[in-house]
DNA sequence: CGGTGTATTTAGCACGTGCTAAGCCGGAGT
DNA sequence: ACTCCGGCTTAGCACGTGCTAAATACACCG
């Protein structure tokens, strides 16, 4: 099927190594052998690619590297994070299987299994490597390998990544709830592991004290690391729990809610209704990431929102126009603030 | 890095073949001799797959297959179809993703360009290839390999398929129209070249008879190739236009209305609720597929549903069970009706 | 015509593997 | 002692390629 530079020798009455001179535009090679070669194996269909088997071990031979023209796109573990729940997976799939295909790239779904990253990433079969939200650990193993690597949607210092910008993202929420008259409170999904998570609770801080609104730290409730609408609804039974005001008179001592994320914000915004407390009208919340309309769940979330699109095709702009590791740092993208149902006026809570 | 045969055998002080032979159980070999061996790979970390070129390269020499432990999926062509647009796209990588990494294999994203196929599958470098409902011309091309190909979604004769099925989904949406009350039907969204939108009407015919309601060649109505919203307003456009009743006194001669799909489904729906039919008072419709939540288009559409999980993960199991071609043929999913909110009984019609 | 220099071509190695055939070695049979 | 045989080990080829070094062809000059 495949012609080789062997065939086309045989066919020409050359030798193979000529053939081979005259495919990588060796100097030394008459013009009218070149011509010759060239023409031959066009009309034999040989296509470097097809052999590159042969390429790849040579490559080895003198210790270079060979373009595989496939992109890893390394997926969470599976039984912490199914494709579904990746926020607006298909959406960030989208941008990064349009931008590859535009540079002829194929791309290649992969897991680390059992904390070993995927062979196809150990035997350096791939051009570069997208990691969708992954951890600091996994990062500084991929960091060994002489390969481009870029985190999506996850600050991991050491490492290149792209994220929405989180700063923006919360002050402009804050800017939302105060904006409706909201001065009392409340932000549940705090890790303080996180790099974003720090950044996230940092901004809210500061929107607060740029909005001269006091800040209590016993209105702030961590999760555990798995983000799951049970995570969300646990963290705020436990700060209801230690709410004078809810358990005195069944009324939150706050009428915002600032939600790390959606899932935790979804989940927050279900125990509350559980406890009788309507949404929005006697609580606003707020999310982010803008998953929530992939769930039945009502009210639909006021939550921050970014392009999907162009952070899976700017991923793979960055890896396929480097070789070679991806110097640390990251790039933030736009974020707009998408008001939907979870929000309104504070003064609907105090006419009640 | 990796070890090869070479280095353990130099670590051992033996010679390279015997190395080579008790990697790969070859008998002939003393079972010291076979361990020492073993043990030695162990510790240096040989790594079979992280040789694979040169594996390949010998199974080339051979006339052998080498299985890769990559599956390809084959997209449509993206201005066709962009991946957001492919019905619960991201729930059929879920099932194909899981049942992958189950087997320890690879997921690869390819698409046809310009015609060709992608150079992943050309050049074998995949043990088996799941197609997103691709044309029956780009299944005869793959039939030219010695790989398993299967076809998800659609129907097409000659190649290896996996569908819902079809008979059994519209005769469920059929039944649950009748058994709502409805005597007059329209269909919209019929392809005559497409397998499955022949059996889909065919169904449709016979579950007609079956009720023994009249049948009207006039109700049906045709669309291009591109399955979109504004194709299904257009599709609806024409069959009003040739409704004498709606001419006359604005409400349609029919009460119910079956699609094709979810798309064309919401796309004549629109366009009904232009023309000022209410739905589901005026008219009941009926989409095929489940993907109309993913719209924030309201009502939202009575539809037939079947796993997606259940097709990713079969297609996998069905082509990494499979090392050469797989006999032509279909199966057929379990559906199941799902009502929402675009379909009522008749009787409100009746009574407005 | 022989020598010298340059343009063009070829021989050969290596990458790491699977398989065939040939080599070695100890014990049994004649 | 010599041959033969079976178990174990090694030598060698091939897959298709990129590169180095050697070989060949060719033109030119004294």
């Amino acid at each position: 099927m495949g012609a080789t530079q062997k065939s086309i020798a045989a066919e020409l009455g050359i030798s193979r190594q000529l053939v081979g001179f005259a495919l990588s535009n060796h100097p030394g090679v008459s013009a009218e052998t070149r011509q010759r070669v060239l023409t031959a194996a066009e009309r034999l269909g040989y296509d470097a690619f097809a052999n590159r088997d042969a390429r790849a071990l040579i490559a080895k031979r003198y210790g270079r590297r060979v373009r595989t023209g496939i992109v890893a796109i390394l997926l969470p573990p599976e039984f912490e994070v199914p494709l579904r729940d990746i926020p607006n997976f298909s959406q960030i799939l989208d941008g990064i299987e349009r931008e590859a295909d535009r540079r002829s790239l194929d791309v290649l779904l992969c897991r680390t299994r059992k904390g070993q990253l995927p062979r196809m990433i150990q035997s350096q079969y791939v051009d570069g490597v997208a990691c969708i939200s992954t951890t600091p650990e996994t990062m500084k193993m991929l960091n060994a390998f002489e390969l481009p690597v870029v985190n999506l949607g996850r600050q991991t210092p050491g490492a290149r990544w792209i994220c929405p910008d989180d700063r923006a993202g919360i002050a402009l929420t804050v800017k939302h709830l105060v904006d409706l008259g909201h001065r009392r409170f409340a932000y549940v999904g705090h890790d303080a592991k996180d790099k974003n998570g720090n950044e996230r609770l940092t901004a809210y801080k500061s929107a607060l004290k740029a909005a001269s609104i006091p800040f209590s730290e016993n209105l702030i409730e961590a999760t555990v690391v798995s983000q799951t609408l049970d995570a969300g609804a646990a963290a705020m039974k436990q700060l209801l729990s230690r709410d004078a005001s809810f358990q005195k008179t069944g009324a939150p001592s706050f009428t915002a809610l600032v939600a790390y994320n959606d899932m935790l914000g979804m989940g927050a915004m279900r125990q509350l209704q559980e406890c009788g407390i309507r949404i929005p009208e006697d609580v606003s919340v707020t999310g982010y990431g803008d998953i929530s309309t992939q769930y039945a769940l009502r009210p639909l979330l006021t939550t921050i929102t970014f392009s999907r699109d162009e952070l899976g095709t700017r991923a793979i702009t960055l890896l396929s126009e480097s070789d070679g590791p991806l110097k640390p740092g990251g790039e933030k993208l736009p974020v707009t603030l998408k008001i939907r149902e979870s929000s309104c006026a504070a003064a609907a809570h105090a006419s009640k």
